[in-house]
DNA sequence: CAGCATCCCGGCAGATACTG
DNA sequence: CAGTATCTGCCGGGATGCTG
């Protein structure tokens, strides 16, 4: 399993946006706020992922030391992913905020065609 | 051109990751921060992107509000894309501050090994 | 229930060559 | 120089079925 890292154009936020690039990594680690949570658990707190790729993007955060398994086998955010979060709201709070605008833009677009 | 959003798991940033999502964007996004810049001009500024690709993300940008294309043709941020650098930024900190905790914790797993 | 092995499908990125 | 057309390789995500 390999994380291939780009540091290219001097974009530090890429290293940020290679680990979380997969389609479920947000929102799995978003899942994981509360504590420790099972792989069944924390299927259905997600909701809409397959079992597979659950396990994919768990180890993939793991491998990236985002994410920990406790002794019952249990996923729950390691202190360095917990570093991670203030940022992830920080785009959860731009996307509550102009979402719409976004949205508008698009519709201008199709409907101009 | 179709950017389908996903609103799953109440996770609000993963809007913010739809747009951002294709490989070249935040760089991209990162290159404007400073003002118009046309195309051939961009491209060297990011670096080891192809014409086409470069295209396809800026139009993509373009259909989601976030960049513009003035008289010349040369492209900049809109209102609605500035708004996206703090939270940018945000994560680009953090890559800075913990991106060396992140190598450790692939080293980590591959020496085990 | 957790995890792994397959197979399939679609889309992204790269390379190239061509048009205004 | 900007943009397009085409082809190709690759990988991520979904579905299914099987093992402890």
């Amino acid at each position: 399993m390999t994380t291939e890292l780009s540091f290219l154009a001097d974009c530090p936020a890429r290293l940020a946006f290679d680990l979380l690039a997969h389609t479920w990594d947000p929102v799995t680690l978003w899942a994981l706020r509360s504590g420790p949570v099972r792989h069944g658990q924390l299927r259905v707190r997600i909701g809409g992922i397959s079992a597979k790729v659950l396990t994919e993007t768990v180890r993939r955060l793991e491998f990236n030391g985002l994410v920990a398994r406790d002794a019952r086998g249990a996923y729950e955010l390691t202190p360095l992913g917990r570093t991670l979060l203030p940022a992830l709201d920080a785009l959860g709070v731009w996307a509550v905020d102009h979402g719409d605008a976004v949205l508008e833009a698009q519709d201008g677009h199709t409907s101009e065609r």
